[in-house]
RNA sequence: UCCUCGGUGGCGCAAUCGGCAGCGCGGGUGGCUGUUAACCACUAGGUUCGAGGUUCGAGUCCUCGCCGAGGAG
């Protein structure tokens, strides 16, 4: 059922181009997720997201337990049903509320004990609970229960966490077995901060277990953008070629030029939904908030070589003043816009990939940017 | 005409017994990377209606005036 095939590789980086085959359809790799936490993708809505060129979407484990309960959307006949999204769906499994929810929460090695952020009650949140939740919600690719370390960290804290973390991806590996679960792909998830030993030995022992793709987690949590690359150079090449990588949370157009040089295929980030709602904008050039006064007469477009919604319609002053009242639809267009921007740099990347041109696209891009490469 | 209440940043308001003039909104700017986020942070902005007076010291007390709201006639 699931599948992953490189089409072309970059001759000068180690980009690649591939397709993913799910139950639910074909993914075109390199791709941008936009990110759905609470079963929608803030502001925009399922044909917006087809338009823009999203053919897939990320969710969330622990908000949809949490709320409105893993057996409701089971008996909605699953995530896809309930909230009227036909093309693939990836769940991440909680562990990055390991991370951003630290002050509610304990670890131990069986777990993690939560305090819901809605309403303080408790839950423990186990690698198995993390799958079985992810199973009812019936996502396409669900990602193993891990332990995201926050940076700067220590060789032991890191370690303490890897060690966690692998353990945790054998056991999550071990429920889909027992289950026959086979209709979900199934992804471990690379740990050990900033050191290349443990990178290196957390992606070889993942590989040990066997996943049908491997991401890569705790990065973009602080850390420059050379230390990222550098984990990333050694990550990817402790991965196989065969199978599809994942670089979690990263969004910056950027990041996800230097990722794609690196091998990576795919990428997933709250950046264009969030930073849209509070206006700022991503553009080839460059981002920029609409809330400058600068913008107050700018009767032009985004970005003029942009074919979104929002840039084929408004203007700048157009949008400046709606979020200035206040108006939905300036988050929902800063939204629209910047999850364009994203899905189409990808899409750009992959014929670059295919045509053999990918180290001059990514140079270009970059220095467009304002980005050193 | 008289009585009562009020006048403080662009707007709405606070300031104990007379003791460093603050808050919210609005304005300006910055931040946001597997979403606790249509969020958060920083910043600018004052002849406290005017003129006198009492006091070491007045947004605050006294006198007169101006403006506004309500009431009486």
């Amino acid at each position: 059922m699931f599948k992953f095939r490189i089409i072309a590789e970059c001759p000068v980086t180690g980009a690649r181009a591939g397709e993913i085959t799910t139950p639910h359809g074909i993914i075109e790799t390199p791709v941008f997720m936009p990110v759905g936490t609470q079963a929608t993708v803030k502001a925009m809505s399922p044909p917006e997201l087809e338009e823009l060129g999203a053919r897939i979407i990320l969710s969330n484990t622990y908000h949809l337990y949490l709320r409105p309960g893993a057996e409701l959307i089971e008996s909605a006949g699953g995530l896809h049903s309930f909230m009227g999204w036909r093309h693939p769906i990836l769940t991440d499994s909680g562990g990055f509320q390991v991370f951003s929810l630290s002050s509610l929460r304990s670890i131990t090695d069986d777990g993690v004990e939560f305090r819901s952020h809605i309403d303080g009650s408790k839950h423990f949140m186990t690698p198995e609970l993390s799958m079985d939740v992810q199973r009812a919600l019936g996502s396409d690719i669900v990602m193993c229960f891990d332990e995201c370390v926050k940076l700067p960290t220590t060789e032991d804290i890191s370690r303490a966490a890897m060690e966690r973390t692998l353990s945790w991806a054998g056991r999550c590996r071990e429920f889909f077995r027992t289950r026959e679960i086979e209709r979900q792909a199934l992804f471990g998830i690379v740990q050990g901060a900033l050191y290349p030993d443990q990178r290196e030995e957390c992606s070889r022992r993942l590989v040990d277990i066997g996943f049908d793709g491997y991401a890569i987690g705790g990065l973009s949590v602080g850390e420059t953008h050379d230390e990222m690359y550098a984990a990333l150079d050694v990550t990817n090449r402790a991965l196989p070629r065969d199978k599809p990588r994942y670089l979690m949370g990263v969004g910056m157009p950027e990041n996800l030029l230097e990722g794609v040089a690196r091998g990576i295929d795919m990428f997933d980030c709250v950046l264009p939904t969030r930073n849209g709602r509070n206006g700022n904008l991503l553009t080839r050039t460059g981002r920029f908030n609409i809330k400058n006064t600068l913008y107050e007469r700018d009767f032009t477009p985004i970005d003029e070589s942009c074919g979104c919604y929002a840039c084929v319609n408004f203007t700048k002053a157009y949008i400046r003043h709606l979020y200035r009242s206040g108006e939905i639809l300036a988050a929902r267009l800063c939204s629209w816009h910047n999850l364009y921007f994203l899905v189409q740099l990808m899409k750009s990347a992959r014929r670059s990939i295919i045509e053999g041109v990918y180290d001059e696209f990514r140079r270009d891009a970059m220095a467009s940017l304002g980005a050193a490469l």
